[in-house]
DNA sequence: ACGCCGCATCTGTTATGGCAGTTGGCCCGA
DNA sequence: TCGGGCCAACTGCCATAACAGATGCGGCGT
């Protein structure tokens, strides 16, 4: 099949599709973690070939959000607690960073977003949805950090976040009890207050907290 | 050409080979900023087709090391000001939680290479060899921090020299007089005495110092 | 019944070639 | 002398095919 369309944006590129796609399936852990994939399947279900879809997986383990066994099959890693307790606490120290950062810009109509935003999340737990849960969560995150105008500080953290994505999910459907966005309101009031120890703290906490109870 | 081996292990595979060397070239700074490159070159240099030159290449991309132009084509990046703080900010937060996690683990016989390594890097400043200052000043971080047990944080780190490491070397080239690495000697006195706030500071102010200046 | 071996199949790796957008220099005209 | 446009070489993107290690399953021997 030679008949492909060349963009000359490469934003827009197959292996870019490709690979834009399957971050935001691992990063909201719509894929178990230990899921193994293969360039053939991935290239036959976006419609491209291998070349491709070997582009978008490559880059996606670079990131931490694959593993490479040493036979060079990919799939989604399983974490040790080890790492998920090194991951949370670079969320939290990341985190909280951009969170201070954003304090001095947030403005009412970020709140209000925020709020709104919050409002989803609610929802995704009553609902028990654990991927909307984790993608309305994370929404919340990066709109806040967002103005903390600090992108390379953001993709780490988004790098982080990927990286937990399965396991995320896996441990969000282990826990199907509700439990409200707490810290966010804290977030959210220590925001409205100016109050900068308080939003480090209110920070550190939702991220630890999830997590914490993995790694038992 | 089919004459090529093929190894099991994807870390001696040919795009890993053409990826790690390209990736000490940059991290210590033997590229200029914006420096171009091009895929039949590098498979030329490293006697690979396109191949594995564009896996190695889009690696360094997605690690933030190579700057990728709207048109595809890759070159070392010109960071901003904006972005150069940002960096520096972020190896301040990674470095001082890996120093302090490191400090309760760190015996004699490390602080004793770490001594090593600054006669090194004294050397280096000495001969006015920048590239030689930038290997050695890292090898000094990096050895200290190996011994927090964080991986994911350290490779964070790393990413992070990587992304400066074209910028670094405009900035040592520009700076020639001789400055011997002092908040070395501050991290070594603050591990032997166990001092953690002064551990914290000393890194702090070792990794803020000389990208303070390029700032301006 | 159990374990082990071999083969068919699966899978990743790489070289190659065709295609299309980009670039830079050269020439022509004003 | 300078500016603009044209063309050839350059460069990246992708599909494809040949190759080799890995996998898993069925059958054979014990």
């Amino acid at each position: 099949m030679l008949t492909h369309t060349r963009p000359t944006d490469p934003s827009s590129s197959a292996h870019d599709r490709v690979y834009r796609q399957l971050r935001t399936r691992i990063m909201h852990g719509e894929i178990a973690p230990g899921q193994a994939l293969t360039l053939r399947g991935i290239g036959k279900e976006f419609d491209v070939s291998m070349t491709p879809a070997r582009e978008a997986v490559r880059r996606l383990v670079a990131e931490g959000a694959l593993f490479l066994s040493s036979s060079g099959r990919v799939s989604t890693p399983e974490l040790t607690s080890d790492r998920i307790e090194e991951l949370a606490a670079l969320r939290a120290l990341l985190e909280v960073e951009l969170a201070s950062r954003a304090l001095p810009r947030a403005h009412m109509a970020l709140i209000e977003r925020l709020q709104t935003i919050n409002g989803n999340v609610a929802q995704a737990v009553e609902n028990r949805d654990a991927v909307s849960y984790i993608r309305t969560n994370l929404e919340f995150h990066r709109t806040l950090y967002l103005r903390a105008q600090a992108p390379a500080m953001l993709a780490m953290a988004e790098t982080v976040w990927l990286q937990l994505g399965p396991t995320m999910r896996a441990l969000y459907s282990r826990f199907r009890k509700s439990e409200p966005p707490h810290f966010h309101r804290l977030i959210i009031a220590a925001l409205k207050a100016g109050d900068e120890p308080g939003l480090r703290l209110a920070v550190r906490s939702d991220v630890t907290q999830g997590l914490k109870m993995l790694v038992r």
